[in-house]
RNA sequence: GGCGACGUGGCCAAGUGGUUAAGGCGGCGGUCUGCAAAACCGCUAUUCACCGGUUCGAAUCCGGUCGUCGCCUCCA
């Protein structure tokens, strides 16, 4: 399995240091929701680390909760609240969304506040080995002495100062030198330290967590690419000077960021599409099949386009595992593994997910002939549950099929609850509206065995119309909601039809 | 200014030296169907921003041009 690295800049064999693969991703500061970009990045980490345990590894994932800092002390005074109601808020959002997207828990959830004992201790560690130095309360890294300073993301201190954007903080000794702890003023939330009330920096966090929880050497580390400079620079230069272990971090990962139209999406240019905006509209399988096919390390504009394509892409793929398995065929059986090995190929090679996802969707029409010419594909089915679900992490609700009557001497198959863009689980569907739906299509099948030909599509096209489509099928008639309909509108249609409630 | 990434069909997007340039969405034609839908079949890039070069051979390597984006400041 290759990986590319952010350091080296290239792809290289994976191999981590012991048998459980430690794993840190950067996470969220909860002072607002998250955007899409933020999903992005939490859908390809966690089918990173999905596909790592389907590899086989054990795997320890640990990822931050920035609870404290400017933005959220800002954001507090301005609605008035305690930071810590804040955090508190944003963070449940911020799970709330990832729940949605069927995005696995890290196993450990540290928070900026609740570490603040090992953070001083990082921090007057590297005082004590001359990395840092105490000014008026505050505490800065002294990166003059860092002789690789910049090898991840590629850059040396004079190159940054001719960019000449770095401010010059009367207090630092050098322009580059960054916080790692920040005295504070008299109205802000503080923690007592050895060099006065205040909080942590912003990147000593990270490398205090990842310490503590993951030890001196981490496998891999993850976050946007955005993150490369200064954050992750920042990390390395604060961990491996503290514990003299080198390197801190065996694989950097950065995933390419989200655009809206040509710009980065951010919160700071206010070109950002809210997570539970798009997550209203498309389902999460959408949103991870727009995600996934494209190249983890690529830039991805967001699209509403692209989401109704990824809506479309979701549609085929449910509707192969919703298929019945032919009986009495011919005996033989789809053989998937070919598929399956050429979809670990794709995932070997650095996370290929858009290779991966055109293995699946290959297995789709091969598993959709066998079963057309009543080849058996149940094992075909269950590779691609396993590699779509397991790996991926789609959800891939099955479509359900009721038997409604057979009143008709026709089977009808009601029910199937499940639309592709979003999803609508059978249990959400009130019975009243159920019934009713099965009434009309019931009438249907009637009409249809009467060659009603005329009346038959006349229901078929104003259940559409209330967002219920009908399929028939040789086995019976297969109703799929895209939306909950009212009882009323119901009521009426069928009264239109004569049809007695 | 420094560093980096990218430019592949109508849209999205793999492929990075050698079979007919994946896959999805869309479109067109067909099979099936009472008609649809779904599924399946066929068609939809002689060509990979442009110009040169290296090579027996390049979308893939090198040089240049144009265009877009990112980081250098908070950011997934």
């Amino acid at each position: 399995m290759k990986v590319f690295n952010t350091l080296s800049r290239k792809k290289e064999e994976f191999l981590p240091h012991g048998d459980e693969v430690r794993m840190y991703v950067c996470g969220v500061t909860p002072y607002a929701d998250c955007h899409v970009g933020h999903g992005m990045s939490y859908v390809i980490f966690d089918v990173i680390q999905r596909y790592l345990q389907f590899h086989g590894y054990k795997v320890k994932y640990v990822q931050n909760v920035t609870d404290i800092d400017d933005k959220i002390i800002g954001r507090a005074n301005e609605i008035g609240v305690s930071t810590r109601e804040l955090a508190e808020k944003y963070t449940n959002s911020y799970f709330e969304d990832m729940d949605t997207l069927n995005v696995e828990r890290a196993d450990l959830y540290p928070r900026a506040t609740e570490e603040i004992p090992k953070i001083i201790e990082v921090i007057q560690g590297l005082i004590d080995k001359g990395y840092a130095y105490p000014i008026q309360g505050s505490v800065y890294f002294r990166v003059r002495n860092i002789a690789d300073y910049g090898k991840l993301s590629h850059r040396n201190l004079e190159s940054m100062m001719a960019g000449a954007r770095i401010d010059v903080g009367e207090e630092k000794e050098h322009p580059a030198d960054f916080t790692l702890w920040k005295a504070s003023k008299p109205d802000e939330p503080s923690w007592a330290s050895p060099w006065g009330q205040g909080r942590p920096g912003w990147h000593i966090e990270c490398s205090a967590m990842s310490l503590k929880y993951l030890g001196d050497t981490l496998d891999i580390h993850g976050g946007g690419h955005d993150l490369i400079f200064p954050h992750h620079e920042n990390e390395i230069a604060q961990s491996e000077n503290f514990t003299g272990v080198k390197p801190f971090v065996k694989y950097w990962l950065h995933n390419g960021l989200a655009q809206l139209g040509e710009e980065k999406m951010s919160k700071s240019s206010g070109k950002l599409v809210p997570l539970k905006k798009a997550l209203a509209k498309y389902s999460a399988d959408a949103f991870r099949i727009f995600v996934l096919s494209s190249h983890y390390r690529s830039p991805l504009t967001y699209s509403e386009e692209g989401l109704e394509a990824a809506k479309g892409g979701v549609e085929r793929l449910l509707r192969v595992i919703s298929r019945d398995n032919p009986t009495g065929g011919k005996g033989e059986t789809l053989d998937a593994k070919p598929y399956y090995n050429q979809f670990r190929e794709a995932m070997d090679d650095d996370f290929n997910t858009p290779q991966a996802l055109a293995v699946l969707f290959d297995l789709a029409r091969v598993t959709n002939q066998a079963g057309d010419a009543g080849i058996s594909i149940d094992k075909a089915q269950s590779t691609f549950l396993s590699l779509s679900r397991e790996v991926l992490g789609l959800k891939l609700p099955r479509i359900i099929h009721i038997e409604a009557s057979v009143t008709i001497g026709v089977k009808t198959t009601a029910d199937a609850t499940f639309i592709p863009g979003k999803l609508i689980p059978d249990k959400h569907i009130p019975n009243t509206i159920k019934s009713r739906v099965i009434c009309l299509t019931e009438d249907r099948m009637k009409c249809r065995k009467e060659r009603k030909w005329q009346r038959a599509d006349e229901t078929r096209n104003k259940l559409a119309e209330l967002g219920i489509t009908l399929e028939d099928t040789k086995t019976g008639t297969v109703v799929t909601y895209k939306s909950i309909p009212s009882e009323e509108s119901l009521n009426s249609l069928m009264g239109e039809l004569g049809i007695a409630p």
